[in-house]
DNA sequence: ATGTGGTAATTTGATATTGAATCGTTCCTT
DNA sequence: AAGGAACGATTCAATATCAAATTACCACAT
């Protein structure tokens, strides 16, 4: 108990939040992506929601929304336009852009998968009463911008 | 405002609080991770802080510990024995465990590292006042759990 | 002793993920 | 109009990640 109390149980704390926060994402968001047993990878999922929410898109786009490099994204639409869930189309104003939009299958699909993925985060949830699960969305938007 | 307007309002609170949830994690992991700016990966460096804390280990614990596969395990670890970090010893009594432990330069990083890696977090976790940091804690540990 | 089931680690095949390099396109400046 | 900066997408190499199959090993029951 030196000098240094206050900077260690200031650590002690900010430590804990940080492993729990980690782990509870990591361990929630695996049990969520698993319970809906569908034959997508979570960014594949992601990307789907993403269309499906927000319409077409760009590469660039998707990779900000999901939080993912633009190297990544061009792979995971690639396995999503193999399996006829989405398609590409250049964009005749400035052709760097890339449109991707969902096809009448992967709409098909997301439509019918999303109720069930918001069912089973409901579940997860609900192990919390609603005024944490009100705090959880406040500290998580403000630790997520990183101090603006 | 129907009949399912509480399960609706009740929808809206929990993915909410999960996409945020989510969202803040993958955030603070990149960033705590970056600014350490280290030549391991996230699950590199998570291996050698877990030997680092917990002492040597069989794979499968440290697989546990971090929530990953088998397989994977075997793959970061075999990164880090190339690397000379960590090694592998055959258990004598039972031969299908492998114990992993630092060697002394691997423990001579960790030990250089970890306190880095803390005020990284500190850093990170200050935007939120000590109370929240708690609040945080708390909830995450429940979430983490899924319901015991 | 034998074989049956369980467990740890590895391998395999598919997908994800990043950062860096590259390609094609557009925009801006002169 | 030409050249260069900026930008979106792709490619590449290395690592990660999982699930499923495999291998090696152990314990136990008959």
């Amino acid at each position: 108990m030196g000098t240094n109390y206050r900077g260690e149980t200031a650590a002690v704390l900010a430590l804990d939040a940080y492993i729990k926060l980690i782990r509870a994402a990591e361990s929630v968001l695996t049990r969520v992506h698993r319970s809906i047993a569908c034959d997508l990878t979570v960014s594949q999922f992601g990307v789907l929601e993403s269309l499906h929410h927000l319409g077409p898109m760009y590469q660039q786009m998707i990779g900000v929304k999901l939080l993912k490099s633009g190297g990544n994204i061009t792979m995971v639409i690639d396995n999503l336009e193999k399996r006829g869930l989405v398609e590409r189309h250049r964009d005749k104003k400035d052709r760097r852009y890339i449109n991707v939009h969902l096809t009448q299958q992967g709409a098909t699909l997301i439509e019918e998968l999303f109720p069930r993925h918001v069912k089973n985060i409901v579940a997860e949830l609900s192990v919390l009463p609603p005024e944490d699960q009100e705090a959880l969305g406040r500290i998580c938007r403000q630790l997520g911008r990183g101090g603006q």
